[in-house]
DNA sequence: AGTTAGCACTCTCGTGGTTCGAGTGCTAAC
DNA sequence: GTTAGCACTCGAACCACGAGAGTGCTAACT
C-alpha cells in the first residue's frame, strides 16, 4: 500500500490515465459507480477487471477515485476531475460540426449586441446539456457616447445616456419648473458638446465649472449633475446583468433529485457580489478557468462547477460566458463550448467595432 | 351519510367554515394533515373533537377536503382553498404597518420605472414568502414618442426609440455608406418631426411616401424602415420580460423536496407563451385573479397557484404582478399584499404622467 | 515483473413482517 | 345536538434477511 502511494505522487503511466479517463468518461453519463468490470467490458483496456481492480485502487490511494463504500464501485473525486481537466484543457476544441452550428445560429440573429447575451447562454446551455450563463460586456469605466432628452410630462423627463461601449441607460430627471421638448433639446445638444466622450470624473469637472448664477445653463447643469451620478452609478455598479439558460437542465440531474443542494446553487446565483467577484476573477485571467466543486469560492457552490471564459476587450469591457453543471459534468465539451463561445464574441465585437 | 352530501350543498353553516378556515390555516403552517384533536387545542372552537370530527366529514363530503389515508388528517382540496378563497377575496387588506413598509421601499427607489418592477417582485417575495412576479407595463400599439441616432463606426449607428409608454428600444443600423454623426443628427431631427407619436402603421404609412428617389432622404428612408419595423416587432412581441424573485422561496417548501414538480413548475416559468397568454387574461380583468392548482391552464403548474393582479391603463399600457406559491399558501396575505401593489404601481403610473 | 483467475468478504438495496401511534368513524349516553 | 369511549385502519419506522455487485487478496501463470 505505501509502496503504491509513493508511486502515485508522481506522474501517473498512461495506463492510469486512460482507466482515469474511463472511470470519468463513465461516470458522467451513468451517473453510478464505476466497477472493475464495467470498465474493462465497455473500454477496450486489454487487460483483466483484475488488473483495472489494481490500477483503480492506486488511484484512490492517490487521491483521484472515491468509494461510496466497500463493496461500490469508484467515483472521481475532485482531485481526478481537476487531473482530467488539466490534461486536457490545452486540447479540448470543440468538433467542426457544432462549430458551424453555433456561427449559424449567431448569424441568424439580428445586430443586436443584447440578444447576443442571450444567445450565448441558451447555445451553451442546449450544447452542453447545463445551465448556460452570459453576461453582458460590461466596461470598467464607461465613457459618455451620446446623451438625450425625451419630455415626459411638464416637470419630467427622461435622459438616455448612451456609452461609447453600446450600453444604455435611462433615468427620470424631475425638473423644477415646466418645460419645453425644445429647450431639453437645447439642453442635450449643449451638453452634448460638452460632455462627449467623457467619464464619470471627467464630466463632473466639466459640470461643476458651468457658472451656477447664470440662469441659462441652470437646465444644463441640474441635467448635467444627474449625468455625472449616473456615470458613477454604471462605474460602481458591480454586474449589469446575467443571463442564463437551462437552469432546467442542471435540476434534472439526478444528484439534485432532493432540492436541498440545488436550492444553495440557486441561492448562490442569485447573489450578486459573489457572481462579479467571481466574473472579475475570471475576467482577468484572459482563458478558460474551471472551477471544480468545492474549488469554488463559495460554499453553496460546493455541489456543482463553473467552466468560465471571459471575452471582449482586456480594459474596455469586458463579459463572461461560461457554463454550470453538476461537478459530474462533460469537461471536454464543457470547456470546448466556452472557449468557442467567447472567442467568437470577440470576433463579433471586433467586427463591430473596428 | 347522503343526507350530508345533499347538506353541504347548499351554503355551509358558520361553524364549518369556521373549520374549514382553521384547517386550512393550520394545514398552511404545518404542511401536515390535520386531525380534529389538533383543531380542538389550537383553535378556540367550543366544542369537542367529536363534534369537529363530525364536520370535517362533512366538508369532506362536500369535497371541501380530502383525506391522505384512512388514518390521517384532513387536507383541503383545491375545491376547499377555492371556497375560502371566494369567502376572502373581497376583504383580505394589507394591515397598514405592511402598507406603509411597501410604500417606503417604493420612495427610497430612483423615479426610475425599471426599477418599480424588480421592486415589486421583491418586496411580493418578501412578504409572502412565495416568489413575486412582475411584468413591465407593456402598451398593446407602440406609440413613438422620439428617436435618436448615434454613430457607433463609420457603417454602422445606434438607433434608440423611445416610446410614449416610456420604453426604450436599441437597434443596430449598417450603412450604406460611411456616415457622420452630423448626418446622422440631421436623419434623426428629420424623422423625429415626421413620425412622433406615431403607430406602426401610422409609421409605415408615412416613410413609404418619403420619395425614393430623392437621394438627400436616403438616410431617412432606411432608418424610417428600420424604424417601423421595430415598432412591428414591438407590437408583435408577447411579452417583454418577467421580472421574477424569491423562487427559493418556493424551493424550500416541504410539498417540492423530490424537484420533479419543481422542475416542471420552472419549465412552465420559462414557457413565454403561456406566460403571455395567462397575463394577457389576467389583465383584462382589472382585480385580483388566484389560480389554484389544476384551475390553471396549463398542466405543469397544477401543483402552484396564482395570484395575479393587473396594473396600469387599459387600453393602454398594462402589466401584470403577483405571487406564485404551492397550492398550501396564505392566500389571505398573497391577495392582500398583491392588490395592495398592484393599486401603488398604479398610483405611481398616474402620479408620472398626470 | 506484471497479470490473471479464484474466492472470501463487505456493504447496499429491496423485500416482508411487525409494532406503534395518530386519527378516524361509529355508537351509546348525556 | 354534543360528547366520551372504543374498535378499527393505515402509514411510518424498524428489523431481519437474502441477493447482488464489487472489492481486495492470494496463489498461480507468463
Amino acid at each position: 500500500m505505501a509502496r503504491r502511494v509513493r508511486r502515485s505522487s508522481g506522474p501517473l503511466d498512461l495506463r492510469s490515465q486512460a482507466i482515469l479517463r474511463a472511470v470519468i468518461e463513465e461516470y458522467v453519463t451513468t451517473a453510478q459507480p464505476v466497477g472493475s468490470q464495467a470498465l474493462v467490458e465497455r473500454y477496450r483496456l486489454g487487460v483483466s477487471s483484475a488488473t483495472v481492480r489494481a490500477v483503480l485502487a492506486e488511484l484512490e490511494a492517490a487521491g483521484l477515485l472515491g468509494h461510496p463504500h466497500t463493496s461500490a464501485g469508484r467515483v472521481p473525486t475532485e482531485h481526478g476531475y481537476r487531473y482530467f481537466v488539466e490534461s486536457i484543457i490545452e486540447s479540448a476544441p470543440l468538433p467542426p460540426v457544432e462549430q458551424l452550428m453555433i456561427r449559424h445560429q449567431f448569424g441568424q440573429v439580428e445586430y443586436a449586441s443584447e440578444h447576443w447575451f442571450r444567445l450565448a447562454a441558451t447555445t451553451l446551455a442546449s450544447l452542453t446539456r447545463a445551465a448556460g450563463l452570459a453576461t453582458p460586456a460590461k466596461p470598467s469605466t464607461a465613457h459618455l457616447r451620446h446623451l438625450d432628452l425625451v419630455s415626459i410630462s411638464d416637470r419630467l423627463a427622461s435622459l438616455i445616456l448612451v456609452l461609447r461601449e453600446g450600453s444604455l441607460k435611462q433615468v427620470l430627471v424631475t425638473l423644477d419648473e415646466p418645460t419645453e421638448q425644445a429647450e431639453l433639446s437645447a439642453a442635450a445638444a449643449f451638453l452634448n458638446d460638452l460632455l462627449a466622450g467623457l467619464t464619470a470624473a471627467d464630466a463632473e469637472r466639466v459640470v461643476a465649472r458651468l457658472d451656477e448664477a447664470d440662469p441659462t445653463v441652470a437646465l444644463p447643469r441640474r441635467v448635467g449633475d444627474r449625468v455625472v451620478r449616473s456615470l458613477q452609478e454604471f462605474d460602481g455598479a458591480a454586474i449589469e446583468e446575467l443571463f442564463s439558460d437551462g437552469l432546467l437542465n442542471v435540476m434534472a440531474a439526478p444528484e439534485f433529485a432532493q432540492s436541498e443542494k440545488l436550492r444553495r446553487v440557486f441561492a448562490a446565483l442569485e447573489n450578486r457580489v459573489y457572481l462579479a467577484e467571481l466574473i472579475s476573477g475570471v475576467a482577468g485571467a484572459g482563458t478558460v478557468r474551471v472551477f471544480i466543486g468545492s474549488e469554488n469560492p463559495a460554499e453553496d457552490m460546493a455541489d456543482v462547477s463553473l467552466v468560465l471564459a471571459p471575452y471582449g476587450r482586456p480594459g474596455r469591457a469586458v463579459g463572461v460566458v461560461g457554463v454550470l453543471g453538476p461537478t459530474r459534468m462533460s469537461y471536454p465539451q464543457a470547456i470546448g463550448t466556452v472557449r468557442f463561445v467567447s472567442g467568437l464574441m470577440n470576433e463579433l465585437i471586433d467586427h463591430l467595432y473596428a
